[in-house]
DNA sequence: GGAGGTTCTGGAACAGCGTTCCATCGACTC
DNA sequence: GAGTCGATGGAACGCTGTTCCAGAACCTCC
């Protein structure tokens, strides 16, 4: 048969044989590759994860890794819904929604402040499993909320849409930041630049620049959180 | 001297010679090829967009285009910034503010509809020029909005975040939606993998699940928007 | 109008990437 | 033991962004 993986194919073999008994105790896995894959990317960020790279730490080749990943997209998308996953089922239930939205949203701020490859990952493929994940933890809320019916989904879809925003934002900033500056130096420089725009073309941008380097990332986002949530109960 | 090239190093070089006259009429310029990667971004999408297939449309070699642009990120952004200026100036001043943002967020949506790859450019580089023109663009009505000082560089940054998030998304859509098909069918089949999932742990997701295909992507951006707006006003 | 320097060109070369291919291994069934 | 098949690991392929450099095109000054 000689299939290349997918997760569908993989089911139906594991189904034949009642039950894979790992054959040894080192054996290479989805979730061993996934792991190994978020160490990797943790440690030394996304330009890092390459799959010579992964192999290498797994003692391994890449045409191993091709037998339980489909591709490069894949991982990623695996990976990032390993850490979002695990903020999502952190999040209790039966809180008051306004406050359950800040601890969902405040909970994806903090993963990729974390890991910022998760920001640029959420950002690249909206359809992946991890969004649905959002999606589904800020849209559970709304009926609460007081949304009406037809309203839910365009609400649902701003504030995912402010979050994957934010997050392409930040995970680029942590990009091209060296590991060792840090971050207000950083923004700055930023402001820096905004000053050096032409003031008659730029006024709002020269108005805020000295707030930037100021200015705090978590606040700011769970501040535009509360405005869109304000917005929802606001245009009743 | 033989500097490569950088813009402030280009700008100073020019101002000694008092001024360039151009050496050919079919000179290579920064304008020309930024020109010509649109034509192929727009043609053919973001993957045709190799500095091979660069130096073959412009009848050069790859090193004569180094020459030009210091590497492919700052092509990507100089093409985004070409396409954003041409929305901002398209933009008459003068309106009634709620007015003058939906202008400026159509006319970006309507942009990336048209050059989806400028929705993931946007989302790759936040500080780049063309993000600063929508910035300032929508900061500046805030103050005629009503928005509290305090709150305006909170309110344009939710505003920006928004439309980066929903640039990142439609264009990730457009990315993988072959290039006949269209987009409600495409949507057709997101909405099918909704319903297949676990009802107890997606109940909302099945919810707006009917809603997928039918949905129009430039008004829910733009409900998106009043959204945010009435949230701005609301929370005085 | 040549000399000499500078700006710019084009193509070869390099290192590294994702991915594919395939000989081979290990465990299980007959 | 032979045969089957999931799983492995490493070589190889095609492509990428980028660098390098010999030399053409051009400008300036004598």
């Amino acid at each position: 048969m000689m299939e290349r993986c997918s997760n569908h194919v993989k089911m139906v073999l594991m189904a034949t044989h009642t039950r894979r008994t790992e054959r040894r105790t080192d054996a290479l896995s989805k979730e061993r590759i996934v792991e190994a894959a978020i160490e990797i990317l943790d440690a030394e960020g996304e330009s890092a994860l390459t799959f010579r790279a992964l192999a290498a730490r797994l003692a391994t080749g890449a045409g191993a890794i091709y037998w339980h990943v489909a591709n490069k997209g894949e991982l990623l998308a695996a990976a990032a819904d390993d850490v979002i996953a695990r903020v999502m089922t952190g999040v209790a239930g039966g809180a008051e929604p306004r406050a359950a939205i800040r601890v969902i949203s405040s909970g994806v701020f903090d993963a990729i402040d974390a890991h910022p490859w998760v920001g640029t990952q959420l950002s690249r493929e909206p359809w992946q499993p991890a969004i649905v994940q959002i999606f589904e933890g800020v849209g559970g809320q709304l009926q609460a909320l007081g949304v009406p019916e037809r309203a839910q989904f365009d609400s649902a879809s701003a504030l995912v849409s402010y979050i994957l925003g934010l997050a392409a934002q930040y995970a680029a900033g942590a990009r091209l930041l060296a590991p060792d500056t840090d971050r207000s130096a950083f923004l700055a420089t930023i402001a820096e630049r905004w000053m050096q725009l032409d003031p008659a073309k730029y006024p709002f941008v020269h108005r805020v620049a000295t707030q930037l380097p100021e200015h705090d990332d978590r606040e700011q986002f769970l501040a535009g959180i509360d405005l869109i949530v304000a917005g929802m109960t606001a245009a009743r």
